[in-house]
DNA sequence: TGTTGGCACTCGAAGCGATAGAGTGCTAAT
DNA sequence: ATTAGCACTCTATCGCTTCGAGTGCCAACA
C-alpha cells in the first residue's frame, strides 16, 4: 500500500474519530479536530483518493467518511502503536484473575471473566488443546456394579474424569488388573497417538475374559477421546446490547445467535489457530468485519492469543467487539490477561 | 375472586387475544373474534368492572386493554386449562434428551437445551441438591507430590472430585490411610452434617503428623463442601431478541444484563424453592411480572418445576419467556420435560 | 336492572412538506 | 499541488394533518 504520509495521518484521524464519535468523520470536522496544515479542500482530494484505494467509504452521498473492513486492516497493520496498560490497569487484572484457584478450567473461566469486563466486550476462551499432552496415570474405580470411574492424569497437570459403564459383574480385583495394564502401556503417549487399537493392544494378557475385557477397554479409550475434547468459555453477550453499534435490533439477534451456537465458534477458531501455526505468526489473530467466516459478525472483530499450559499445550483467549473498537487498547488487554494467564498456568503445572 | 361468568369469559378472551396477536384488544374485536351473545357495549361496561378490580388496564385513554399482571395471575390460577402435549410433540422431546448419556450433569444439560429448543424461550435449570444425599465413597489419589485429587461417589449416584494442595513429602501410603479413614467414618452420613470437626475427628488415628494431617483433612472438607454447590445452567438468551415484547432494546439489555448473572438467578431460584418446600405445594412454580423480584424481569415471567434425582435430592427446572405468553402450552412443555428427566434420572441412579 | 345504539372525544400512528445542516465534488485561481 | 468558493445532495427532524380504533357516557328499551 503506497501512500503518501498524510494520507496515512488523514486515514489514522477518520478511524481515530470514528472509533470515539461513532459519526461518518467529514473533511471539515477533520480541519477542526487535529491540526493538519492543509485547507479541507485538500482533505477532501485526499479522501477522494482514499476512498479510490477502498480504504474508507460513505454511508451515502452526502455524508462523512467511515473506515471500510481494508481500512481498518491496514489501520491495525501499519499505523497504530500499541502502548503498555497503565499500573493501575495492570493491577486491576491481577487482582481480577484469583490466584488460588487448583484447577486450569476454573482459571481460564476467570480470565476470560476478566477479559469481558475490562475491554466490556464479549470474550472467550478455548481450552487446552490437550493432544499433544500425554498419560501420566490412569485409574478406573469402581463406583458399584455396572459403574466406573475413569481418572486420568495428564502431563500438563490436568485432571480429566469420566463415569463409564462395565459389565455388572466385574468385580473391584479385575477391574484392578484392567486398569494397570492400560496405565503400565499407555503411560508417556501423546493422547492422539492413543487409539482403539492401542488400548486394547495394552490391555491384552490380562487375565480377564474376552468379551468382558473388550468392553471395559473401549470405555477407557472413550474415556481417553473424551479427554481431549475442546472446550469454549464465552462470557458478556450481553454488553453487546449496550453498544450503539447493535442498536438495531435485527444485527444484535444475528450476532448474539451466531455466538450461542458454541461449537460453531469453536470451530471457527480451531481454523484460524490453525492458519496461525502454519503462518508461523506467534501473536495475535487478528479478523475484522467480512474477514469473519461467521453469520452475524460483519460489524465485529474478532481478536485472540494463544496462552501456554506447557510448552506444546495451548489454547486462545480474546475478544469479539464491533469493528469500530480501539485496537491498540484491546490488543494490550488481551496481551495483558494472557501474559497473566501463563504465569498462573506455570504456577499450577510445576510441581 | 367473585366474577360472573360473562366476565370470566371476557378476561379469558383478552388473554388469549393479547397472547395471538401483541395488540391491546378492544371490545369491538372482541365480539368479532368470540360468539359473545352480547353487544360491544355490554363488553365495554364489563371491561370497565375489570379494570376497576385491576385485572386489565389501558396502555393509554383510547386503546384497547392488556392483562395486567394480576390478571394473568386469575387466568393462570382459574381460568386455563392445561392439556397434553400431542404425541408428535412428546415424540420430539424425548428423542432430544439424549439416553446415552452417563452422568447427570449431561443429562440436565441436555433437558435444559430441549426446553429452550421447544418452548422458544429462556430455560433454566438448577443441579440438584445435594446436601441430602449421602457419602457412598471418598478417594484421595495422588496425583504428584504436593498434588491429590479428592474424588467421592454420592448416594444418588453423582460423582464428585476436585484437585487439592497437599504438603509435598506426604507420601501415597499415608495419603491412602488418611483416605480409608475418613471413608470408613463418614460413609452414609449426609453432606450436610458433614462439617469441619466431623472430618477432622475421622481422620483422628491415623498415624500421620498432626500440622501435615490437619492439613490434608482441611483440604477434603473443602472438597465435601464444594460437591454440595449448586450450579445453574441457562439456555438461549438470545431467544428472547426474537420477541416483540422485547423489542425495545433497552428492556432486552436490561433482562440479558440480569440473566448473566447466574448466580443472582440461582439465588432467587433457591428463594422460591423455599417458598415452595414450607407451602407444601409439589408441582409448579409461578411468578408474573413484577411478582419476580429480579431487575429488568418485569415483562417476564418465571415457570420452574422440581426433577427428582432421588427421593430426597431434588433440583429445579425452568423456563423464563415473555409476560404474554401462552401458559397451558408452556406448563405441559416443561412437565413432560421434567417427567423425561425424571425417568432418565432413575436410569442412571438405579444400580 | 341489565342491555343496547349512538355520539362526542381521545390519542397514537402514519404520511407529508418544509427546513436546516453537514458534507461532497468540481472549477477556477494561486 | 493547494485552495476558496459554490452548487448540489441527502438525511434528520419538526410541525402539521388525517385516520381509525377505541373509550365513556347517556338516553332508550326489555
Amino acid at each position: 500500500m503506497q501512500l503518501d504520509n498524510r494520507k496515512k495521518e488523514v486515514l489514522h484521524a477518520i478511524v481515530d474519530d470514528y472509533v470515539s464519535t461513532n459519526e461518518p468523520v467529514g473533511s471539515k470536522s477533520l480541519i477542526e479536530r487535529h491540526s493538519f496544515q492543509v485547507s479541507s479542500a485538500t482533505l477532501r482530494n485526499d479522501m477522494a483518493e482514499l476512498e479510490h484505494l477502498g480504504l474508507i467509504e460513505k454511508p451515502h452521498t452526502s455524508a462523512g467518511r467511515i473506515p471500510s473492513d481494508k481500512g481498518y486492516r491496514e489501520y491495525v497493520n501499519s499505523l497504530m502503536t500499541i502502548e503498555e496498560l497503565s499500573p493501575k490497569e495492570q493491577l486491576e487484572i491481577e487482582k481480577r484473575i484469583d490466584s488460588s484457584v487448583n484447577e486450569v478450567t476454573d482459571l481460564i473461566k476467570n480470565a476470560t471473566h476478566t477479559l469481558s469486563e475490562t475491554t466490556g466486550f464479549v470474550s472467550l476462551a478455548m481450552s487446552p488443546r490437550l493432544k499433544k499432552s500425554f498419560l501420566k496415570q490412569l485409574k478406573i474405580l469402581m463406583i458399584e456394579p455396572g459403574k466406573a470411574l475413569v481418572v486420568m492424569v495428564l502431563s500438563a497437570g490436568v485432571v480429566k474424569d469420566k463415569v463409564v459403564r462395565i459389565p455388572n459383574f466385574l468385580n473391584d480385583e479385575q477391574i484392578m488388573k484392567i486398569s494397570g495394564a492400560i496405565e503400565k502401556n499407555l503411560t508417556g503417549k501423546p493422547l492422539d497417538e492413543i487409539t482403539l487399537v492401542t488400548v486394547e493392544s495394552a490391555g491384552k494378557g490380562t487375565e480377564v475374559p474376552e468379551p468382558l475385557l473388550k468392553q471395559v477397554l473401549y470405555e477407557a479409550y472413550a474415556a481417553i477421546k473424551q479427554a481431549d475434547e475442546l472446550n469454549i468459555y464465552l462470557e458478556g453477550e450481553h454488553r453487546m446490547l449496550n453498544l450503539p453499534d447493535f442498536s438495531s435490533l435485527g444485527r444484535a439477534r444475528d450476532l448474539l445467535g451466531t455466538l450461542s451456537d458454541s461449537g460453531m465458534v469453536a470451530g471457527y477458531i480451531n481454523e484460524m489457530e490453525n492458519v496461525r501455526e502454519h503462518s508461523g505468526d506467534d501473536s495475535f489473530m487478528i479478523r475484522i468485519g467480512q474477514e469473519i467466516a461467521l453469520e452475524g459478525l460483519d460489524d465485529c472483530s474478532f481478536i485472540t492469543a494463544t496462552y501456554n499450559l506447557t510448552d506444546s499445550v495451548s489454547g486462545n483467549i480474546g475478544v469479539i467487539g464491533p469493528k469500530r473498537m480501539l485496537y491498540s487498547k484491546v490488543i494490550s488487554q488481551i496481551d495483558f490477561v494472557k501474559k497473566k494467564l501463563n504465569k498462573e498456568m506455570q504456577r499450577l503445572t510445576e510441581i
